[in-house]
DNA sequence: AATGAATGAGGATTCATTCAT
DNA sequence: TATGAATGAATCCTCATTCAT
């Protein structure tokens, strides 16, 4: 419906080039998003307070997501992103491939991405309240677990006939280390980091040949 | 719904001495709460859907709860205290004393509760959503952790410098691996579950004692 | 959630007895409605306008109406009984019955309703936009025209066969007849509704019976 | 849908012609705006509904479209025409010449239309809901009335002095005949339809001259 | 103690339209 | 001429909580 009164004319901001604004303003819409989500919680992550944050109106958010979810999951995505190449990076520098290195190396890798993402800290580790995270996390820890075991295999590290199931275990078991681990502190506890690392090694002995280990 | 008629004047009912109807009003808000926590997950849990379900006026659940979080709380703490008891009789009956026993009966025992209590799985394992019950968990694991190591040190199954920390670590771990079993189904992976005990059986070994086993 | 800032205690109001400050506000929400539609069509009748004419809070409008189309069919509802009311009321009065007698007295019945209730005319002839609205116009159409035949049938001047169908078309002719009529003028055009009445009856002249007029 | 991904630089088109995509480009938003219509209904037509439907982008619509109404309103006039011109040929092939022949032709001219394009059916007998159509059905109606009322005069069938709201009424009237008859079903109830043109035919009798029918 | 009624605050999402390019 | 991007304004509705009685 047409209004009356016709809306002022905006005064005119500086010009910047469409394509270039539209990432950038993704990038602002993430950035306040993950603010939001370590400073406040999942549960304070609405539309609007994005909108305030990142000086984006509200129905430009729908340009660049398509719903709420798509906000967190964008989010996730680029953390997780990271995390998988520096697991990748990490694991490809090692000289001795072991059940223990290779436990060790991986779960290193993730907290050193949990220092530098704290959002990722609070999305993936404190508040995996929402579905969509969480179905992406299960997922991603699935999948995580297959390419590790894959790995594990090849190299002759574990046995073939490891289940994967157990693959999974070890990895959400990790993976709930370090929601121990960085309950309450952003740095992460270093004990606990060293006791799971540990449990999660002497939990794979079962699945490990007798290998001790190789240079790759 | 808000119907158009007004409403008619309520029929009166059978006066039943305030005390006997407090304790069982708060008993339905609490049953009503769980059921919906189970079949429609914690979200649902509306004052509005409690009121109706356990047919008591929303104004008066307020009346027993000081907000909506202490239901669940509530809800938490019930079962909770079911749970205790579980594994402190199961541990009772135990006629051989050793490091596999106890984590083994222990675990057993919250299996055993969680198919007695469906809305626990889905408050305590699927949905820990919100902060009052999480930090609950917390506590309570804590809790039990210094219980159950307290109680293996007291057998001379546990060395006695074993940190409070790797005891809570063994307990979460524990607590995940239900989070994992209990995922899809509500009778939990049997392979899991088996996987979990031994894990956390071989992670403690590291704090054991040479005492193979004892008999009380 | 509980707010940190604690909303200041509302100016006290003058006390009134809540019954019938109820029944009060449900009037002053559909006789807001009502003007709304009647002076800016059925589209513009959103829950914020109700809400503003009627010095409502939005939120409490849903207190006495389950959703928006409730309030407009509560509206239709309203005028409607009243119209079938004059219908019975004038229909009882004659003191000649005819099929010419019927069909006028009727439709000068709808005319005279039509001019107490402008907002009837709006909703009822102007704006049948709204698909609940629309259905509650049919059925009652459909309604009227069973009754009006029932009592045609009775006294002997619509033959026994007269199919349904027919009646029907007989009153949603006599239903557009009002819509032009007052489609311009809110007083409805004198022209029209006569013609209207010629109309209908000429056409219900197929299924009369031989009988010319009685005396009730 | 928005996509998190920054969309890829489009594909170069073929260029066509300006002036012929122009009018390929405005047949396609009918065409869309048309089979929206019909499928979902009158509010469904929304500028981005047209858009994907029409591969057009949306802003390029208001090229051809000052607002949404015009589109609309486009759409009755291309099926107007059409009728228009049906109503025209039919009555030009007419033998006879009669009052009942003249309304019996125009009416089952406008069945034959419905069921070519059911978009109109829904436009026009269904959806009359917005302001713009519904102004230019009332004109329509009255040029409609204009035209046949001179045809009967001319052909001195219809008294010179009948008033033209008369004509209207009898179109209208012939309208809602419609509206009725294709309420519920796509393919317009017959007899519902021979009532109409019975009914019509019975009150235009009125302005009837002695003629009875002639040649043309 | 009990509760019907009231409500402020906020939720996600959609829409028609207008620019800047 | 064409359009991707941007957005102000609205939409309906729900919720937890508080009061007046």
């Amino acid at each position: 419906m047409a209004s009356v009164t016709p809306n002022e004319p905006p005064v005119p901001k500086r010009r910047v080039p469409t394509q270039l604004r539209s990432r950038e303003r993704v990038e602002r819409i993430l950035d306040a998003s993950s603010r939001i989500v370590v400073e406040r919680g999942v549960d304070a992550l609405t539309t609007r307070a994005v909108s305030e944050l990142a000086k984006v109106p509200v129905a430009s958010i729908y340009q660049y997501f398509a719903d709420k979810d798509a906000i967190l999951l964008a989010l996730v995505e680029r953390d997780t992103e990271e995390m998988d190449e520096q697991v990748r990076t990490d694991l490809g520098r090692l000289e001795l491939l072991s059940l223990e290195t290779i436990v060790a190396t991986t779960m290193r890798a993730y907290v050193s991405v949990y220092h530098r993402r704290p959002s990722f800290v609070e999305i993936w580790l404190r508040g995996r309240t929402n579905a969509a995270v969480r179905d992406y996390g299960r997922r991603h820890n699935e999948r995580t677990a297959a390419e590790v075991l894959e790995f594990a295999v090849a190299a002759g590290l574990a046995r073939p006939d490891t289940p994967m199931a157990a693959a999974v275990l070890a990895v959400e078991i990790g993976d709930r280390v370090f929601q121990l681990a960085f309950e309450k502190d952003l740095r992460g506890d270093e004990f606990l980091i060293e006791e799971g690392i540990a449990l999660v090694t002497s939990y794979l002995r079962r699945y490990a040949t007798d290998t001790d280990g190789i240079r790759p």
